[in-house]
DNA sequence: TATGAATGAGTGTTCATTCAT
DNA sequence: TATGAATGAACACTCATTCAT
């Protein structure tokens, strides 16, 4: 599918052979890449910032450069002294909360059926939650991204995978019972973590935070981990 | 915040924009509201599936009008002879959705703890991943909306509802143990079926259907339906 | 009828068609909203010359942003940084071409039925012909507005009463035998001004400008503002 | 000016060689040029009747031929069948108008200064206020050609100037004190007649017809054709 | 380092006119 | 004689990106 066909406006760098750096200034050099003083921080902080807050509202795709620039309270040139483009915030971004996954995924214990398994759980999700709700706009636009810039795409699924294994492997150690294949088992839990975080933040599902969390963890602890084996149908 | 703002671009605000049927040679008077002949329905067809087939290619967002009527191998002018705008072409194509997603919920038979219920299950499932293969691109167009069309957005949270609902009513019928609060279960369900059917389209998994079928209705009969309830964390 | 159904193509209704300043670059905010350098000034006059230039040529309804952006060696990017649309540049000039309308009502002095109320008319007249040569297509666009912007065709009417009601008062203060009354009066006077000038203007009637002066302006002192009375056709 | 660049739309005839009559069908030979039988001459009399109306409702540039084909209650083919154009309408309406304009000048009798003439002249502005009434969005349309047909200007003037030589005679054989050129008289009364009926028919000025003919007749009586000559500013 | 101004390819939509039946 | 369907050039407007200061 998807030829990668982005729609471009404007001047697009991909048509026309990206020139790089025009004169003196190193346009667009994003982040890491330059040295920057006290001040650059700060403006590039207020950017990414910004940047958030408007993806937040619109949508990445929906989200007007300028709207940006007015949220931080700077101009056109400098959001491309610091971003190559608006696509290169996004990635920007997305670096900042894959290290957030990357690091939740590394603290997740292992899920016992006991109590402080469940407690373990829900410390687990509770994160997942709060990452969610500062980078839910990054993880959306990571999901709907169909085409877009590939490498952004594969940040996102590094992330998720970095996710899914952890759980799989604390599946795995307790020996819950896999409904017949473990990448499904994973794959359909992530897919309802990644979902029902998603309508909880956008949507604005008005359940207190404690009885959700309570709630989503009893469901996976019993319906991922430890599901019912006894008078059932049998597994085939 | 965020009135509504969604790039569209070219539209005539004072003649045509403000929705529904208009006058120019009745353009765009979708579906039912004009008497079709054979020809014209044949043609409004060729846009539908040509829709279909470029959503799924590019998405709404990135799909051009001018793909879909290459695709339709139309003109731009026949294009808004049947459809007031691209959104509408959506719109129509969300109702066909909106049709198989009832007749979906409406199907769903009691689902008890052992093979028939099983059984049942996944013949729903199955019609789920079904539909969610053919409109794929409506319904996640329905998700991403962000601030678009709000008749479309609620033509898919009231198909979701009445598959939820259905869903709900079968787990008390069974007497399903609600972790703490339903609402959340059937939520967690509906993000999952949903999700989970997004990977599999889109990102193309290659599970055999049977197989990966197999292990979410196990799943979701173990998980969701008859979770296990001894030997666990006690629920608070 | 004809709910103010003016053919106008390409505008978004959903981000900025609703008229007003915007978001988008600050685009298309005009004159006054924003705060403008020496630079964007020069622009802005640039547009509006050119944008008279070519009303004046082709009309407005027949004139192409295009043709203006041309006109004013600009691109189209530019024209919306300064103007929210075509029609937001006829107001900007209409604008203008107001004041000079009610600078003008201001500045008529008593019209005395000897020789120096004779020359205060024709030097009203002068200034009438003058910015109607000046603003002749921006007085015909209100004219023939037929169902576009209200608000511009109130800006027209309010200018051209200031005018009408400032000849009414010197009528009145010396006695002009109104022909039954005094609104009909008016009108018919205004009526005449104004297409007697149009035609001056665009069909170039070839009179010598001072002779033709003359002749209105005898034409007006004698016929508007002080009829004969005698040995003719009583009043009724 | 006016380099008669009229914006055409869609096949432009006028770009590509018009075709003529394409298949059999005379398509498009208007009017008088074909033999119609009873039918024939309804459904063309019922175009005109819809085209003055929707011409009258929206001007006759915002007028769509579609607009007029519903107001016929006829399809596009048809209306094709009988005009060349959305033009061609047009012209075959000035033709009508025309006629009448003709016959209201043939019918002007001499004003004198006495009653008979007044009463003379009341009839004819009759006769031109219920023309323009019938016609006048047919006659504003050839007012603001500008650049469109020359042929409908030509008979839109032909006509103007058959009234306003009519009225130059009987001005001069009155001996009406020109105020300093015939020409200018006429014109002058031409253009408050237009406008001034313009306003009437169009702004909607709610007078009782008979007191505003009153008025007006008065005024063009006294103003134009028996102008005061004495204790006035003398004429240079 | 910062900024306001400029650019122009790209997009959705319109509507006069032609075609096929 | 009549019609519904099809066409596609034209146009207004957008916005990512670059330029000049």
């Amino acid at each position: 599918m998807s030829e990668s066909n982005k729609p471009t406006r404007g001047r697009d760098p991909n048509r026309r052979g990206r020139r790089g750096p025009v004169n003196g200034q190193a346009t667009g050099t994003p982040a890491s890449q330059r040295e920057l003083r006290a001040q650059g921080r700060r403006t590039m902080r207020k950017l990414l910032d910004a940047g958030m807050r408007v993806f937040a509202e619109r949508g990445y795709h929906a989200a007007r450069v300028d709207d940006i620039v007015r949220a931080a309270r700077t101009s056109h040139g400098t959001f491309y002294l610091y971003f190559a483009s608006k696509e290169d915030l996004l990635r920007a971004l997305a670096v900042e909360c894959a290290q957030e996954w990357t690091d939740l995924a590394a603290s997740i214990g292992p899920i016992t059926r006991d109590d402080a398994g469940f407690e373990e759980l829900r410390r687990f999700l509770g994160g997942f939650v709060g990452t969610y709700r500062r980078y839910g706009p990054i993880i959306r636009a990571w999901m709907e991204d169909q085409g877009g810039d590939r490498e952004i795409g594969r940040l996102g699924v590094r992330s998720f995978t970095a996710i899914a294994s952890a759980l799989g492997e604390r599946m795995d150690e307790v020996g819950a019972p896999h409904a017949v294949d473990s990448a499904t088992s994973v794959a359909a839990l992530m897919a309802m973590l990644e979902r029902f975080n998603y309508v909880l933040v956008s949507r604005r599902i008005d359940v207190d935070d404690d009885v959700m969390l309570d709630s989503l963890a009893r469901l996976v602890h019993r319906g991922f981990f430890f599901g019912a084996e006894r008078g059932m149908a049998a597994s085939r």
